[in-house]
DNA sequence: TTAATCCTTAAGTTTTCCTTAAGGTTGGGC
DNA sequence: GCCCAACCTTAAGGAAAACTTAAGGATTAA
């Protein structure tokens, strides 16, 4: 799960960084517009928090071109108090949600958390397949009424998985979902995860499709 | 279209009540927690308006309720203007969009029709031909309701033949099509993945056209 | 800071499958 | 009907991909 934060305060932008690190995001940091509309067109990510504010191109224009390329992930766009103007024209450009600063790091974290949930058409907050439970809220994944203790990053590569069931990730596709930039891994590490997850759940649990990448089933293959 | 409006205030329950059925939606109207919930577990509604202020049975419950069923229908909830806080635990119980009151009624009936658009519609990238559905994104191929193991180039040629059906493709086409610059190959590789998709598949399936390349026939051919 | 946990790396092992090539078969031109 | 070329069929060697394991490095928590 790797989201993007376009924010020019420093002071700001690196306490929501670290928050949604802790949240166990893998987090881009986009210090102005140009490089932010950039990055949002090459980079997988599944959500972007946008300050408005923002030198070189306006926070605005970033969403708008986003919208532009018909992108549909979703934005939380992050205004000052006084600027109802700017949140309207925010929200009718195409953003999601809405904070105002000052804000509380959990509501962000919650916002975010709901918007890409809804964003991937799952009504619930727990992703179910082939007796396989995770709840992101409470990142925990249960199997059979049993709870599976998972670590971060096996945790997330399941995740990406449950989120596209039925669907090949590539491996590439994967690492770009799971590592920021600059945190790129050169060897097998998803790999080594994939490995470790079919001990902990079943082996089935996730397939291998040789030369392509790995899939879970849809429910219902023979 | 049946949907479901969970609100205990007469006045407003009414007109969305009256709004929705002008909209063309069949709609039953509960006022509280405990005959919605009743309802949502036997009756099948396409989506539900949910307030979260709700005698007997708070509105967070009833949802809560509704996913640990697995119900995967999508809910809206209408929330006071100053109670954010509610309206995040309803989105991470599994809220699929909310209103803040007072709303009107035409945005409502849009994001209504949004979220069973949403829920009605998965894309599926799928080719078909003479029986055999090749879907891309899983990098799966059935056959008389049979899955058929392939091989990634296997798949590959099936792919490249079905996206032309019905034209000829001759082989350095298809050659051209599996293999990047530099990993060219020199002997009749295609040749044997076209005899393997035909023993896999059935033989009829792709013709010889001699001199020229191979072709999947359009339908109503021979 | 230290300690514990977790992640990456890399090397050895296993598995899969792709190419190759040789021999058989078919089809069409003469 | 014969011959040549194009295509089919088969099987095996080798190479690439994925699996497995373990250790050292990095990160986090105390």
């Amino acid at each position: 799960m790797r989201v993007l934060v376009i924010e020019d305060d420093i002071l700001l932008g690196d306490a929501i960084q670290a928050g949604l690190k802790q949240a166990g995001y893998a987090v881009d940091w986009m210090k102005d517009g140009v490089s932010a509309d950039q990055a949002l067109s090459t980079e997988p990510y599944v959500a972007a928090v946008l300050d408005l504010g923002l030198p070189r191109l306006s926070g605005l224009e970033v969403l708008r071109r986003v919208r532009g390329r018909h992108t549909p992930i979703p934005v939380l766009i992050l205004t000052a108090k006084d600027t109802v103007e700017d949140r309207i024209k925010g929200l009718d450009a195409g953003a999601d949600d809405y904070l105002v600063k000052p804000f509380d790091m959990g509501e962000l974290t919650a916002r975010l958390r709901a918007l890409i949930r809804r964003a991937s058409g799952k009504a619930t907050s727990s992703l179910t397949a082939r007796g396989v439970e995770l709840d992101v809220t409470a990142h925990q994944v249960r199997y059979q009424n049993q709870l599976i203790d998972l670590h971060a990053k096996e945790f997330a590569v399941l995740q990406a998985l449950m989120l596209n069931t039925g669907k090949v990730l590539s491996r590439s596709q994967l690492e770009a979902q799971l590592y920021a930039w600059g945190e790129e891994v050169e060897s097998n590490a998803v790999e080594v995860h994939v490995h470790h997850l079919r001990r902990k759940l079943f082996p089935e649990l996730i397939e291998t499709i040789r030369g392509v990448g790995y899939l879970i089933p849809n429910e219902g293959r023979i």
